[in-house]
DNA sequence: TACCAGGTGGAGT
DNA sequence: ACTCCACATGGT
């Protein structure tokens, strides 16, 4: 199988895609477990699955998986990636971009990008990881997570041979077989909150989490202890999952609202972090105003699909520095 | 070397 | 209610 020829299927026709769109949306900040290979392919985990990403611009996106395909994969990759959302060229009518010219500015700048649909569970995982820390830093946290106390995936090899010669050893764990001596490599799930309570604070710590691994330990002994607490909220509209996110300890409104959107799927949550305070001062006055005040006035002026505009203004604002 | 990173919780006003 | 600060660690 490893040398088998790479079959890349065609994900259709996405508008004005582009390269940049399609690293805002894997790994800008919404999901940490997309790595994007020497080949430029993204490699990417969510849930129990693996799978390949390509996009160029004369065969637009193709993907393969890593795991034996059955009929579910595909729908399930074009759920996650939202690629049935209503998005034309990036000027989503969902959103006020006629009445706000930097939100225009930003949405063309990143056409087409959308909001993850992320496991609840792993979506909370990650920003309680997230708490000032860079992106990078987080995706190996979770890698960490994943290799030490996740699931193997089956397989042992991945489609594009290629590939395998450069991951980093942080993502999978590489033995040799003893006659032939090729590589076989394993791939972890991220660990379930059920296992992630029978870990101890001192190898969360081993993690690189820090301060964070009495957080993700006091959350993973709380869910514990309410047994389909996550089915639950996961159930609840946005401003009950927020109220409940919150009671976890190490989550406040920010991280809650991460969850609440990538997770959950509550378009009108807007998180603010660091680089929202800024882009908010910078690009719409609001100069002093709390965190809190902020994410009301996201709220307020960019409507049911503010969870969107905040990922534009944010993409906007990492690019541009402190310019 | 400082300063910053997709923050939160607790203590002291 | 608001302000200040500890909390760990690595990137730039």
């Amino acid at each position: 199988m490893s040398d088998q020829e790479p079959v890349w299927r065609s994900l259709g026709a996405t508008p004005c895609w582009t390269s940049e769109s399609l690293r805002e949306q894997l790994d800008g900040g919404q999901a940490f477990r997309w790595h994007l290979q020497p080949d430029d392919t993204w490699l990417g985990y969510w849930g129990n699955r693996i799978a390949q990403l390509k996009w160029s611009k004369t065969s637009n996106l193709h993907w393969q998986p890593t795991s034996p395909i059955d009929d579910a994969f595909e729908l399930e990759l074009r759920a996650y990636l939202a690629l049935d959302s209503t998005e034309t060229c990036g000027l989503s009518d969902d959103l006020p971009w006629l009445t706000d010219a930097h939100l225009r500015r930003c949405m063309e700048a990143f056409p087409s990008l959308r909001i993850l649909r992320q496991p609840f569970g792993e979506t909370l995982l990650g920003f309680l990881c997230s708490a000032t820390k860079q992106i990078v830093q987080i995706k190996q946290m979770m890698a960490l997570l994943a290799k030490r106390h996740g699931t193997p995936y089956a397989h042992t090899s991945l489609p594009n041979p290629s590939i395998s010669q450069v991951l980093p050893k942080s993502h999978c764990h590489i033995t040799y077989d003893n006659d032939s001596n090729t590589p076989e490599y394993k791939f972890f799930m991220l660990p379930t909150w059920g296992q992630l309570a029978e870990v101890s604070e001192t190898e969360l710590r081993a993690c690189q989490l820090g301060f964070r691994a009495r957080y993700i330990k006091g959350t993973a002994d709380y869910i514990a202890e309410h047994p389909g607490w996550l089915e639950h909220t996961a159930t609840l509209p946005y401003a009950e999952a927020k109220e409940a996110l919150c009671t976890l300890p190490g989550v406040g409104e920010k991280i809650a609202d991460c969850v609440a959107l990538f997770g959950l799927g509550h378009q009108q949550a807007f998180p603010v972090d660091t680089w929202m305070i800024k882009a908010m001062q910078r690009r719409y006055g609001l100069e002093g105003w709390t965190p809190s005040q902020v994410a009301h006035f996201g709220r307020v002026h960019f409507g049911a699909h503010a969870g969107l505009a905040q990922q534009y203004l944010f993409a906007w604002e990492r690019a541009h520095g402190g310019r």
